[in-house]
DNA sequence: CCAAGATGTTTTAAGTCTAAAATGTTTAGG
DNA sequence: CCTAAACATTTTAGACTTAAAACATCTTGG
């Protein structure tokens, strides 16, 4: 008895109910905190998330960046970013040219105006924020900056391995 | 000058950048984890996450669910509800009927295929959710539990303060 | 050089998503 | 009763999103 269930044990299904909990509670917390900040952005000053966040990546990269660039650390499609730029050029808030030294490349940047727009954007959004995490302690910020790291290095890990 | 920058202190814009931290690496383990089960969705069983996460709701209610009660628990709205669920009884995965008490009210639970083939799917996912998080300890997941509830109360607090 | 292959971007087709207005139904106060 | 408010859902218009195919341009090994 003792030996066949150990035997088992290996093929048995094993119980990861507390990982998938976990993965639903991650899940919960960032739609409620993107819906919120979606809303706020949009009712403070009529833009959306998403060119929010593209504006945000080109806020750090004064010397522009390429579609590509953008595409990876936004973690967003080739086509999405297109069609993004698209809007954004033709509202004036960026600035898009092809590279001079490879044809196939598009360097985007802020305008004056984009940038003007994004700085006043950004202040607001970062007292939101605060106000959202508020309840957390500073010791609670720094834990949940360790496990996260852990969790986005974990899951790297699985990306990595299943396209092996 | 100890008075002054002890009166001024209140209205000094204070710094957040911690929290602000926090949440881009709170929204980059979820979008990281969200594209690799939508990836593995799509290859394994050709559906997407919407449908997957709808078909989540509508196993945990046997007697089936309204459709407001489904956009209230997947945090979307009531129109994308609405399109979901009509592709979703086109296949032939959800079964819909109005109310027999409120005819404003809309049943829908899953069929015996529906529920079949989202058995198959909850199998794997949950299988692929361990790998995942397979580097964290039992220890990391309860803390990250914890720390994420705190979050989702801090969270939903501001919601409910914005809407005062 | 020059044909593969790699790389960067756009296009396409379909689905997802939102906010707001419109529609239909129920509930309650007068 | 009956109308105003509340509620559930659908519709609308537009934006976002993806995967995959198509297109354009570079790079490189022979």
């Amino acid at each position: 008895m003792t030996l066949d269930s150990e035997t088992k044990a290996v093929e048995l299904p094993e119980d990861h109910a507390e990982e998938l909990r976990l993965w639903l509670r991650l899940l919960t917390c960032t739609t409620l905190i993107e819906g919120e900040i979606r809303g706020r952005l949009r009712e403070r000053f009529d833009v959306t998330l998403p060119r929010f966040d593209l504006m945000a990546q080109l806020d750090k990269a004064p010397d522009g960046m390429t579609l590509s660039d953008v595409s990876k650390r936004m973690m967003v499609s080739n086509g999405n970013v297109t069609g993004l730029v698209e809007r954004l050029v033709e509202s004036g808030h960026l600035d898009r040219r092809t590279s001079d030294t490879d044809r196939r490349v598009q360097v985007i940047r802020l305008t004056k105006l984009g940038r003007a727009e994004f700085r006043k954007m950004a202040t607001e959004h970062e007292t939101w924020i605060a106000d959202i995490f508020g309840d957390l302690t500073e010791k609670d910020v720094r834990e949940l900056m360790r496990l996260l790291a852990k969790t986005k290095g974990s899951a790297q890990k699985a990306v990595q391995r299943r396209q092996d």
